[in-house]
RNA sequence: GGCCAGGUAGCCAAGUAGUAAGGCGACAGUCUGCAAAACUGUUACGCAUGGGUGCAACUCCCAUCCUGGCCU
């Protein structure tokens, strides 16, 4: 009975952009026994490779990696998509046995696993948005509040992404948004959290920059665009593809293409700060060595578990 | 040396007598199906320096310094 009893695990890695986490993901599955489960909103597309900063074959060390193209970029991917294959992907991990190691930079992917929110089953309706995103925000806000008051209340009234979604809902349901409850994850997750000093960030971002573009960054972009993926829609995946795609048609140089994507980076790397520093269950830590101290720390409970249960 | 233009926040830049637009950057933040996206807030008690004229000057006048252009 005692081997019957395995408990469930799940390692999730953070960390803003450039700081390690993929190595430092592998190297935790290659002591643990683990298989990386990537939570990263560029990385799902198919042919999407050196510009998102995907693992290449010899980085994954023979370390299976889920979640990795998954989608066409032609189409539009969700973190309601995202979350169906990532539980799914957890689970079949959990069931070999091993240790699922959930790692990305995309917070409201890793939020959308570990708090398991229902996110409203409502499908984009891009005819409707198109219609709606012909309003201003004011108009939008308005018409919000009168169909959906609570939701108008607490959502962005000047972000009109929110705005039109929300309506969206609100229009395809007939009712008003519903309210979601974090469903958590019933079992504990150890959240390790990358650290490094921003400066450096920036020399890493940098460095990677000038890599990405000697391993033929310019020539992916090329080839997405030939594949039939639009200008603007490249533009929409942002960094590296936002700005590649610009120089490209020639709307900006060179130069210009490379500050851009440095400063951009940085400002991501902000953002993904303020989201992971929300969070309080992060545990932040500089290196592998500290990473493995909390890793063998709640990895032990399952044997203190394990052997209990069978007692009982 | 002479003439002209100009010196406004970390950078670019508007204003031109009535009490400092905007953009970038920086910093902080938001987040229920596009999340590398979208969005929000803060950021010049002061406009090269010193005088002067006005009730009032970044705005007008004078001098000085600096920058750029042209001329010799």
């Amino acid at each position: 009975m005692m081997e019957k009893t395995k408990l469930k695990k799940l390692i999730v890695i953070v960390g803003p952009t450039a700081s390690g986490k993929s190595g430092l993901a592998v190297e935790l599955a290659r002591i643990y026994g683990g298989e990386i489960i990537s939570a990263d909103s560029r990385q799902v597309y198919r042919g999407m490779d050196i510009g998102s900063g995907k693992v290449t074959k010899e980085e994954t060390r023979g370390i299976k990696h889920h979640l990795l193209d998954v989608a066409s970029p032609k189409r539009t991917f969700s973190a309601a998509q995202y979350q169906k294959l990532a539980l799914k992907a957890v689970k079949q991990v959990q069931e070999k046995n091993k240790i699922p190691i959930l790692c990305g930079g995309t917070g409201f992917y890793i939020k959308a696993v570990t708090e398991q929110t229902n996110l409203p089953t409502v499908a984009p309706d891009w005819k409707l948005r198109n219609e709606l995103a012909k309003k201003s925000t004011d108009e939008l806000f308005a018409i919000l509040t009168k169909k959906d008051p609570r939701t108008a209340k607490r959502i962005e009234r000047s972000n009109p992404r929110r705005l039109i979604r929300a309506l969206e809902i609100v229009m395809k349901t007939g009712k008003p948004v519903p309210e979601t409850k974090p469903l958590l994850l019933p079992y504990p997750i150890l959240t390790l959290g990358i650290s490094v000093q921003r400066q450096k960030l920036k020399h890493l971002i940098s460095q990677r920059l000038a890599k990405r573009l000697g391993r033929g960054m310019l020539s992916e972009v090329k080839r997405l665009r030939s594949e039939g993926i639009s200008w603007k829609k490249l533009e929409n995946f942002g960094l590296e593809y936002r700005y590649c795609a610009l120089f490209l048609q020639k709307k900006i140089t060179r130069p210009e293409m490379v500050d851009k994507i440095q400063i951009e980076s940085e400002h991501y790397v902000k953002r993904q700060l303020t989201w992971f520093k929300k969070d309080k269950t992060v545990h932040w830590i500089k290196n592998l060595r500290e990473a493995k101290k909390l890793a063998d720390k709640y990895l032990a409970m399952r044997e203190k578990i394990t052997a209990r249960v069978p007692k009982t």
